[in-house]
DNA sequence: CGACTTTTATGTCCAGGACAAAACAAGGCG
DNA sequence: CGCCTTGTTTTGTCCTGGACATAAAAGTCG
């Protein structure tokens, strides 16, 4: 996306004395929180929280603290709640409400992943790139995806919304995996398979990890994964389709995507595209309730994608 | 950035007889030219341009024209053209403009370079990755970097401006350059390589060929490069370089990355990091004039990167 | 001609209001 | 009691018109 909003002119953060730091002024929380200005402008109107401070131009500046609730809140709506429910409520709350809503899903995961979870707590680079290679060799690529990719991810991404590892760890974490399946794609792709399949994702989801689980599973099955980046704009896809060949275009939805984004950005595309090309949809955001829109497939996990895939080989 | 607010049924894209697509809200004007709708917004005030029709209900609504003239404008502003010069100019006059903006660097391009910008034009997908992989096979890896990928990027950036290729062609081809760049990485790298970089961009900056060349020349020559994904906020910047014990921090920045924001960045960063800690910066946004840091070196090409690391390893 | 100062151009933020679509609640009928 | 229709509240997005800091350009003086 060319035209993402850039830093702000003046300094955002600035160190205090915890070694954290300051107040951030209103861009910096579309970046951190993915909400808009509006909606948190808004919210401040209705709620009376945020309640930020005002820099000596009258410029809002939201301390830290503030922000984390903002990004508590962003989980929660997208896990069903309404603004009315959530909006205001103290910080340690909301961390009870996300912790009741991310159950324990730590608890109940194999070893393996643990192992790994404590490697990207450690920030152990070079250790999570091994751990992540050697399970790929143990259990062969379906099941890494299946068993050890896709349940890491979705524990790292709780984790980082609890707070309880960083970005820099999440990102050391999502480099490692992104490179391995990667390989792995290439390896398993045939440029002569098919079906044709693009895909990405729609512009303001930035999040691809789902994407290359889905296109190394999906090129290890014989179809032909043309993968050209995150955010490409709607009329682009649809000229990239014609152009390609494509007999599918399979788009990743995270849960940090809005709704109704999401619902639109679809229902757009099922116009556009010629009605012989498929669209799926898959990734945590996709299985949220309200996302139907007719002429879209959705995919809820990997082994849907699987499946899907045969179906369509069987026409 | 969130939600496209749409109707289900009415809003946005509304077929004509020539199969174009009808007036677009505001929120699509931000997907399809970057520009944000409040700048938009004020050029209308400013400029008299663009001038939307209304809706029922008073929402802007841009006729297809408007679009690209404004996707027009949006090139030559990152060409260097002030808004004053080029909001309003007619449709024709823009494309004579940038059509001159981009001068043909094409023509003084190797044979190979023009065969692979070939490919992209027709959308090539196999043909592009094929090209490159031969290449970087008779090239080896510094030459492939030096002598085609970093021109190739820069002249199918040019094409973009000028309008000459799609995005998603622009996207296979940086799909397949940084495939094959990280591949290459991944074999040369060495795990307890010295010194240890951390590569990353600052926040609002996405392009990251230029950094994965960098890796891929630095991790040939024996450094150890661990890569934390794009716009890693300094905070997190910091605490990963403390953590990851961190010799050096590598940055790209590219030309549409404003100035002032980048020397920002940087005297912000050199003020966080130990003084132990080196930041090297480097990218076609990094030899603009006033980006003069103390503390921080500037890296105007390749070459100059490798000439840094022989440097610090000779220390 | 170069360093400094003034002026203009430009992007971002603000306040407070309006409105439609979505979510929710309530009522009516099988 | 379940399901559909209808009214009410909630919520996100857009609007107008203005203020202001900073980048860029123009002017000034040594």
């Amino acid at each position: 996306m060319r035209g993402t909003r850039q830093a702000p002119g003046h300094l955002p953060p600035r160190e205090d004395a915890t070694g954290e730091f300051g107040p951030v002024p209103v861009t910096a929380i579309e970046q951190e929180t993915g909400l808009s200005k509006e909606v948190v402008r808004k919210w401040e109107d209705r709620f009376g929280f945020p309640h930020p401070h005002r820099d000596s131009q009258g410029n809002r500046l939201y301390p830290r603290e503030q922000v984390a609730s903002l990004r508590l809140i962003q989980r929660l709506l997208s896990a069903g709640y309404r603004p009315r429910m959530v909006v205001g409520r103290p910080l340690d709350v909301l961390e009870q409400m996300v912790a009741d809503v991310t159950a324990d899903a730590e608890a109940g995961a194999p070893d393996e992943v643990k192992r790994v979870l404590d490697d990207i707590r450690q920030g152990d680079h070079t250790g999570i790139r091994n751990a992540l290679t050697a399970l790929l060799r143990r259990q062969g690529l379906p099941r890494f995806v299946k068993e050890t990719a896709a349940p890491l991810s979705a524990l790292v991404g709780e984790a980082w919304l609890r707070g309880d590892i960083h970005v820099f760890q999440e990102r050391l974490f999502s480099e490692a995996l992104a490179d391995i399946l990667r390989e792995a794609s290439l390896s398993a792709s045939s440029s002569d398979g098919h079906p044709r399949i693009l895909m990405t994702t729609p512009p303001g989801e930035t999040h691809i990890l789902g994407l290359r689980m889905a296109e190394a599973i999906l090129a290890l099955d014989g179809a032909c994964c043309i993968n050209v980046g995150p955010q490409l704009p709607a009329a682009e896809l649809v000229l990239a389709a014609d152009r390609l060949d494509i007999d599918i275009v399979a788009l990743s939805l995270s849960l940090a995507f809005p709704e109704r984004a999401a619902a639109a950005f679809l229902r757009e595309l099922r116009k556009l595209l010629p009605e012989a090309v498929e669209i799926w949809a898959g990734g945590m955001g996709a299985n949220r309730g309200a996302l139907a829109v007719p002429g879209v497939r959705f995919l809820p996990d990997i082994t849907a994608a699987e499946e899907a895939l045969k179906q369509f080989a069987a026409r």
